[in-house]
DNA sequence: AGTTAATATTAATACATGATCATATGTCGA
DNA sequence: TCGACATATGATCATGTATTAATATTAACT
């Protein structure tokens, strides 16, 4: 038993069926903090209500109190999201006296929201 | 006041600031069960581990065994997110012997994995 | 300065969910 | 049919997180 084989069992407690696809693999493999990364971009769509909110951001920019009236959801709710949103950089804000008003930051966001509502389309075939 | 404004105070206890935009984007939003589908898609991407799993097996088609051993992770936690993701109809599977082998359901979820991470790539900059 | 409006923040709560262990299921070979 | 291997499943536990109510902050107006 040679020491990749041992290597495996660590984790895995089997006997490896593919030693060449599993090496190929994992050389091309991201590091920890690039998944990480990309993970956690996803989980911003991956709510209900922050998936509400960037879909009515791709539709025009808008302030808190329009967003709480499109979607029915509370103020504090609305403040919450956004200011996870904002932190991820995936929005944008601007104040304008009281109002602070709320898009999109980049087109990026808008193409893969497109993607995902396209998929459900195909799905629903 | 009218009966609008008088609606918005229910979920915003706000003030509407702009009825127009706020008809207007509430006429395209989609139904909340398109929003809990796109979101719940997306959220098969969120996880740090499904997301390793979906991008091996963007690479190639794989055995539990060989995912478990490129991402070190243990055959029960990996058998468990595939199941989830065989649920979601985002991988397929095929048994062979003992031996099951999971690959990519469609190209669609290839295309998303990948603006994910060009996403992370620009970010980084 | 005091008041009101719009938004942000804090703390508490309830709920979802990923990992793990133990065990079950399925498949093959002796 | 028995044992070994590959995978799947159930239950439990710990962690994360969305929501809410209450309160703070910020800004305009009188």
């Amino acid at each position: 038993m040679n020491e990749k084989v041992e290597q495996y069992q660590e984790t895995c407690q089997v006997k490896t069926i593919h030693e060449d696809i599993v090496t190929k693999v994992s050389q091309e493999l991201p590091t920890i903090d690039e998944i990480q990364s990309v993970s956690s971009f996803f989980k911003l769509f991956s709510d209900q209500s922050r998936l509400g909110i960037i879909w009515t951001l791709s539709k025009s920019e808008m302030c808190v109190c329009d967003i709480c009236a499109t979607l029915k959801m509370k103020q504090s709710a609305v403040s919450h999201q956004l200011s996870k949103l904002k932190l991820s950089r995936v929005v944008n804000s601007r104040r304008e006296g009281k109002v602070v008003y709320y898009s999109l930051n980049d087109t990026h966001v808008k193409t893969i929201l497109t993607m995902g509502f396209e998929h459900m389309v195909e799905e629903a075939r």
